[in-house]
DNA sequence: ATTTTGTTTTTTATCTACAATAAACATTTT
DNA sequence: AAAATGTTTATTGTAGATAAAAAACAAAAT
């Protein structure tokens, strides 16, 4: 087959999950509008409901008949686009073990065990290069770098230049922008977990996450956005498989976040610098800590 | 047909160009090292310049019977591998002043002007979407970001970190490196080309990229590397095209690297920074003129 | 006149096939 | 035994085909 449907199954099963019996839907491009896709695919959705006896469809009148059931649903295996399933298979494979730097990567193996066809893989594997965890030698093969240390050690130092650059743009915000609304609600996110540390230290991975997205958009540079696009879907993985979310460091790094936002809310740039080198500077001991103790990036 | 054996043709002509006659030609595997390209392919070539008459060949036994025309060789067409014709073609066409930003790229259209397959359009579409200019929307079309005043300036910024971090790693370099000794013999160039600039400003960008990609070696960063080869690919073409090639312009920016050469070499820290940040000043001026005058990215 | 629906066309995403190239294996030569 | 050549196999690079999804066009309804 040329293309699995699993847009069209993931947005119906959104938009089944969330009829009520006997509402009236609105327009079809408002539907279409409301799923993020095509009004095709929002009247293929419509003409599914309609089929299973969901809606009572004519034209303009689309009436809820009955609430769908977990079997009108397509299985969750169905509704992961391809490339979503390749990107997580591939990512426990390199960070499983077995998977020493300076291994080989072979497309059409890797598409063969993810049950694709290759162009897939490949266009994976080339997006993924930017990641610089993978690098191809031309007419030949991918060779796996690794999550070595001297990636995070290069990452770090990205890292740190970016943070520093998009923090002092964050200083210079007017204090009525959207952002510094956005960052005072953080802060009350960060002191709502530390008083439930014990429970929550786990859903720290994910705060964190989106706090520095919220500063790095301050910059407003393609570049800068691109690689923490990149560090946040390798940090993803990483921490999910390295399961070392120590109680302790994230209580610190929470403690550290409400320093940083204190600092980025009084717009004293020198208070910005040093909060927010004293946070990368134990987010650098932090990734160096949870490397594989093997790993180091052969010459 | 399924791919084109440009590999083999442009190393036939490189090795072929080199023939002397009356000559006795290496080993196998060691033609093939010299060529970079596989022993099949260097059979290949020998196995021709032999049915051509321009080598006798037994075995190991390999003479140069005669020295090769032109009309031995390839048509230049016929040696420029896909990835490099769809790079021009497409570096062209949106470089050229009909290209507005907000445009959409279509992968069939354009594989259909270059005379190629959709599969190594798209391909070359995702790696060049890493350098900011393009932009994909999700089971839609590329949009075209352009070269735009936006773009300059973001990508000057990410520029200034990274240049100011490599001159300062440079810096710590002990003496002996052998980077040490490229930027003495790069000083000579910069000196030899200022006397006799009215003749050769327009080599200028040539060592001027030499220049920075030997500074930014000295990171040893895989992200600021990868960064400079962008940098270095959009500015080959978007200069080739804008042939603004001012006298006045290349022959201060020579004086500005002499000083940055001087400080590199001095290793003192704060002149290093000092004369990286007057440089990059000046080249982000040079950049911001450089640009079409309209575009203005639209939200 | 604008929005909505109905229908058709265009474009993307993905698979498969196959030549070029690289890599591996086997045999010969020094 | 080591290196070169001869031969076979594996892998990549690219074209072409097709279903899904988006987009454009046409007709109908408010």
């Amino acid at each position: 087959m040329a293309r699995q449907n699993t847009v069209f199954k993931e947005a119906y099963n959104r938009y089944a999950a969330a009829l009520r019996t006997d509402t009236a839907l609105p327009s079809e491009p408002e539907i279409a509008a409301q799923l993020g896709v095509s009004r095709s695919t929002a009247r293929a959705i419509l003409t599914r409901l309609s089929e299973e006896g969901i809606i009572r469809w004519n034209k303009r009148q689309k009436i809820v008949l009955r609430q769908p059931t977990d079997g009108d649903l397509f299985p969750s295996e169905e509704t992961d686009s391809l490339h979503d399933i390749i990107e997580r298979s591939f990512m426990q494979r390199i960070l499983a073990d077995d998977a020493a730097p300076g291994m080989q990567i072979n497309e059409l193996e890797l598409a063969r065990e993810i049950g694709t066809g290759t162009t897939s893989v490949r266009e994976f594997l080339i997006r993924f290069s930017r990641f610089g965890l993978i690098e191809k030698r031309p007419n030949s093969h991918w060779t796996l770098k690794g999550f070595t240390r001297e990636f995070a050690l290069e990452l770090a130092d990205v890292r740190e230049m970016f943070e520093l650059h998009s923090a002092a743009e964050f200083g210079r915000l007017p204090r009525d922008h959207q952002a510094c609304a956005d960052l005072a609600a953080m802060r009350e996110e960060h002191l709502a977990m530390l008083a439930d540390i014990n429970q929550r230290f786990k859903d720290f991975s994910v705060l964190d996450e989106r706090f520095h997205l919220l500063i790095h958009r301050a910059s407003k540079n393609r570049f800068i956005a691109d690689f923490y696009d990149a560090i946040a879907i390798v940090f993803h993985y990483h921490y999910q498989w390295n399961k070392t979310a120590a109680r302790e460091r994230n209580e610190r790094a929470i403690h550290e976040h409400l320093d940083y936002i204190a600092a980025l809310e009084s717009g004293d740039q020198a208070a910005i610098e040093k909060a927010c080198r004293a946070h990368l500077h134990s987010a650098r001991q932090t990734l160096l800590q949870s490397l594989p103790q093997i790993a180091t990036e052969s010459a």
